[in-house]
DNA sequence: TTAAACTTTCAAAAATAAATGAAAGTTTAT
DNA sequence: ATAAACTTTCATTTATTTTTGAAAGTTTAA
């Protein structure tokens, strides 16, 4: 395989990854273009080479700088602006993780604790509601709280995990 | 808040997050359903409680079934089917980590490993695009060998883990 | 200040994913 | 074997999400 087809092919990968994971296919693709990247990339270029229009790079680009994994460059005597990827992995999933949980873990948990501490009449029914949504509830919030210990460690903490859990 | 209106949130928070990770709206409304119900619950009830069709309702069903968090019961006596979710929080988490780690991280290795592969030649970029899809393949390769290591942890692996990170 | 060089926004269009429902397929009791 | 009772399939429709691109906005050098 040659470099152009393995980059196309790393770079369609990855989008069609995002998107199974409720990241839109085309900020996937540019992160995967920038991460691959050894200098900052023009929009210009990403447009180019994605073959996108300059309303979605923007947008996307804007997406990824609020995630906080890309960034924007300036270089000297240069007008545009270029952006890079974080390229550290444990610092990449640690944002990710950080960002989902803040999007999407702490709502639910709020709902679930709403629903969970209804009260439960008698019946089997409303009885089992509660019960089962309780342990849902400390479930996620215990699933979210490691999360946030992974960001606590400072460096390569998925391989100390790794070690840890082998014994 | 009363029962009737808990459940509902309940259900209807549950396929919004479904939809945020890649998991089809109706398939985690009927997943949801099925996990605060005390007792077994037929194809018309399913379709009645969340207003949707036959024929979805039985491909959601079908799908929920392979991924292995649904199971099919039959009563005594009844011609028709009924449908239990799986309710053991850990073997939930254990069969949804093994069904994605099957059908997405596997395959994206495999892609991964066939693209930093190729012959890096002499350019820096190539270079670079090798090196850094190396870290990747090592990175996406020890997450997914630490999903494989929950499922051999027999009871509560997430409460265990979690006293592990703690230190 | 101005205008060139660039970026962002957002309503409309296109692409994608999900849902419908009628027809085909199964199963089971008699 | 039959038909009633039920489930599944899949071509079509509907809903949702993403993308486009022209217009508006911004920044910078002179």
């Amino acid at each position: 395989m040659e470099f152009k087809e393995a980059k196309n092919k790393f770079v369609q990968t990855w989008g069609a990854l995002g998107s199974q994971w409720g990241i839109n296919k085309t900020m996937a693709q540019i992160h995967a273009l920038l991460m691959i990247s050894n200098e900052p990339v023009s929009m210009e270029d990403i447009m180019d080479e994605l073959q996108i229009s300059r309303g979605n790079t923007s947008m996307n680009l804007k997406a990824l700088m609020d995630w906080g994994i890309v960034y924007k460059e300036y270089k000297a005597g240069e007008r545009r602006e270029f952006f890079t990827a974080e390229k550290d992995l444990d610092e990449l999933a640690v944002k990710i993780a950080k960002e989902r949980s803040k999007r999407e873990i702490k709502p639910a948990l709020k709902i679930l604790k709403e629903v969970s501490t209804i009260e439960a009449k008698d019946s089997a029914e409303e009885k089992h509601f509660v019960d089962q949504t309780s342990k849902l509830y400390d479930f996620v919030l215990k699933a979210d709280n490691m999360l946030d210990k992974m960001t606590e460690f400072n460096d390569n903490w998925l391989g100390r995990l790794v070690m840890k859990i082998m014994k």
